[in-house]
DNA sequence: CTAGAATTCAAACAATCGTTTGAAACGGAC
DNA sequence: GTCCGTTTCAAACGATTGTTTGAATTCTAG
């Protein structure tokens, strides 16, 4: 069997997992949840996958190969098109946030379902989640941390980082609590507010990326109050 | 018994589930695990508590209790100085996200512990736990609301619950995920990192809250192109 | 000191988990 | 039709889960 070629059995668990993943999180789905919604048989998952593991494991290959791989085309698409100059910082914020937030809107294909379930995954403890999450990551992340360092030479690289760990959290958790009952509106978010999702967080990311950098106590002298710089 | 004393079985296991679900998460913590922690029975943890639910809702009842009881008086405080004027938005940010962040730098105390378990819990599916968590914030949040409202009475309620959204998502994914390998850094942030947390998230929550407004393309006339404006 | 309530303890409970097994059913090649 | 590799199936596996039990122990008044 080829690899990326999916018998109707392994697809229908991995989609079904997927929502249930979503619903329950991992370790309160079970395989006779899966094998149920699947309408398979439950040692299907054990044949086709192995383990349970291995079945979380091959869940998030197919989905985030894929996403990654959008990320880093926006991204040689911007490069070429710039001639070795450096990016507009809102052009490399669109290009690694945009395609995941368009992928969270998908419906039908499955992709609102597992940008949920990636949005909290982020924080999953479990070891070997994190392990392969990273991996996964690890070359586009490193590509668009290039591209941020050149767009903002000013800013202290580590700095970017940082802002760079607080605009992931806040797409995390926008995409992953945006139709449950979040803590701040008492009222359920309807569809037409996850369309209008993206142009919304667009303008909070860039706004954080940009703000006045923070003037940091670290042994201030006294007397001396450092000023803020603004970032971009 | 007092409703505020604790035994010190009570008290053991309560930190050590503390621990122990911050480490491993709720499902795959496990009773056993707990009061082996705890150097007390197995049974201690129905007896005193009634069910494993029921440990973890009195968990977060005595923290979250006390964080939302600093955040209303830091809250009180900036309303009686200002005599009924709108407070400025970095204040009410301040008193919001400042005690939590404050909260997570305490490591004696089981502080550090406790939000970054809170930050994971945000994303939490499971039902229960939501429940007492919307429950246990409504008053705060509902204050919140109303105070950034009044401060920044030209910019759309909505969107300042956007934000607000925003803003919790980017410090839950900060604190929860900051001295875990996390996916933007290669290096494992250490204990100063931490400290410069503070005024690092601020900045950038600030930043995003005071963004321009997002041109929502909401049934556009064409060839007019609607004008970002400024949100504070 | 003693009676009675509160707490601790070892042991067992039923239920459910992920995984394994061996036989049955299916599929195309010859 | 026959063969053989692949896939499905019902049933069971051992392990572990949260919870309960009833006796032992500790604590607290009177």
């Amino acid at each position: 069997m080829s690899d990326t070629e999916l018998s109707d059995t392994r697809r229908r668990i991995l989609d079904a997992a997927e929502t249930l993943f979503t619903e329950h999180g991992f370790e309160a789905t079970t395989l006779r949840q899966i094998t149920g919604r699947a309408q398979v048989n439950l040692a299907a998952v054990n044949y086709h996958f192995g383990s349970k593991e291995a079945l979380i494991q091959e869940l998030f290959r197919r989905r985030l190969t894929w996403l990654n791989e959008r990320r880093l085309e926006a991204l040689d698409r911007l490069e070429t098109e710039a001639h070795g100059a450096p990016l507009k910082p809102s052009k490399i914020v669109d290009a690694f946030f945009g395609v995941a937030v368009n992928m969270a809107a998908d419906r039908e294909g499955g992709g609102r379902t597992f940008m949920r379930l990636l949005g909290r995954t982020y924080t999953e403890p479990s070891e070997f989640v994190r392990g392969f999450l990273a991996s996964e990551y690890s070359e586009a992340v490193g590509r668009f941390k290039a591209a941020l360092f050149k767009a903002l030479p000013d800013v202290p690289q580590e700095e970017i980082l940082w802002r760079f760990h607080f605009m992931i959290g806040a797409m995390a958790y926008a995409i992953s609590g945006a139709d449950a009952l979040s803590i701040v509106g008492e009222t359920p978010v309807d569809d037409s507010a996850i369309d209008a999702l993206y142009p919304r967080l667009m303008s909070f990311l860039l706004g954080g990326l940009r703000a006045p950098l923070p003037a940091l106590a670290a042994a201030p002298k006294p007397g001396r109050k450092p000023r803020t710089r603004r970032a971009a």
